[in-house]
DNA sequence: ATGCATAATTATGTATCCAGAGCCAAGTGC
DNA sequence: GCACTTGGCTCTGGATACATAATTATGCAT
């Protein structure tokens, strides 16, 4: 019978929730471009499946910012421009620079271990470009859980998906790994010696740099 | 029977943007208690749509954190809890002084003279409890606005609805919105001055009090 | 030839319809 | 008498059908 149909009787999410991340992938593989008007009836012929899904999928893509909504004139690929980008990296350094001084303060020694942990997994793939920004961003998630304050964890996330609409990703420019890694390596000191003031510093230090090498 | 009907011809807004609006205000008024289900068939036929535009309506408000869906069990108006409200209260501290400290240093005399002229107004309205939080609400709002991060803008706004689903609104403690002004007074003369980092702790500690306030 | 108006086409927005899952109650069996 | 199972009802989730608005193209007039 049909292998291409998961059978939604044991879906654990429903339907539109699946079809927003498949968008998201598609959105952040610029299979569908920033500025490119999204054709619901096409999209859910290809998809298979009904507009009321897509729609409702739509919905919260774009309260997440991924798409915009203009009235009677559909769904559009959000565009994000290079001022933009600074905007939300200084958000992302504000938000995670407080998390992390969070963390030096009030964390158990285990959720530093955990992070410790992460930050050794991230030495040994300093010559992985793919599993470095993989594991560098569960880095950032950790520290965000361990903070311990789900709106920031949500809202970080959030607009970790934006900066993805942007090619220019940081981690891309030459050395700028390295780099990181050697940022990385001195805040998780800051995090051991319980530093909160200079975790802080050094978080929003590693921000402005991303941002830097990101930018012209 | 279409009397009622508003035209839609000339709305500027798709249905499910109102209803969005109309189902907060509900919410915020606790005309839906927090925890309670949401009835789909029911507040459809109450609102005169179909259940459509109430759905996608829902997908927005659980995007903003206002209800939670639940799979296959509808959606229920979320309830924060009272360390929900200090984490919240905590960001917007975080990104409202980080936005002082932004205006401080790089608006227009011209913008912070409008934000000085809704202080004035706000000045006048100390014995108008209603008047008054919409008028500190839109000082908040414009000083965001000047500091110029939509990004920003949208997250506070977003937290913002989350707070209120809160009953203990730290205006209404007495006392509590006259010490406001004078926080408010004080932040003014900072950003007059263009004293970025006296600014940024001044709303730092407006929020502090403010938290204070609402708690225990 | 160009500009404006009107009509047609296309896609969005909305409503109704159908299927399946969860919950509650009643009945039967142990 | 109590517990478990089964059947029915209600509500969510998805599909389909219909109305409406916007855009584009074509024709006519200036």
């Amino acid at each position: 019978m049909d292998a291409v149909e998961s059978p939604r009787s044991l879906a654990p999410r429903a339907l539109y929730q699946d079809v927003a991340e498949r968008l998201r992938q598609q959105i952040f593989a610029r299979d569908l471009e920033p500025g490119s008007r999204i054709d619901e009836q096409k999209l859910a012929t290809e998809f298979g499946i009904s507009r009321t899904p897509l729609r409702e999928a739509l919905k919260v893509l774009a309260a997440e910012g991924l798409v915009t909504m203009k009235v009677r004139r559909g769904a559009y690929v959000t565009e994000v421009s290079r001022d933009d980008v600074a905007q939300v990296y200084h958000l992302l350094g504000l938000l995670e620079s407080d998390a992390a001084a969070e963390v030096a303060a009030k964390a158990s020694d285990e959720e530093i271990q955990s992070l410790q942990a992460l930050h050794e997994r991230l030495e040994k793939q300093k010559r992985q470009h793919e599993a470095f920004l993989t594991t560098n961003e569960e880095f950032h998630l950790r520290l965000l859980q361990v903070a311990g304050n789900r709106w920031r964890v949500q809202i970080v996330q959030d607009l970790r998906k934006v900066m993805k609409l942007n090619r220019h990703h940081s981690l891309f420019r030459q050395g700028r790994l390295a780099e990181s890694l050697v940022e990385h390596r001195a805040l998780m000191q800051a995090l051991l010696a319980r530093d909160a003031d200079r975790a802080r510093r050094l978080m929003r230090v590693h921000f402005d740099n991303g941002l830097e090498a990101a930018g012209p």
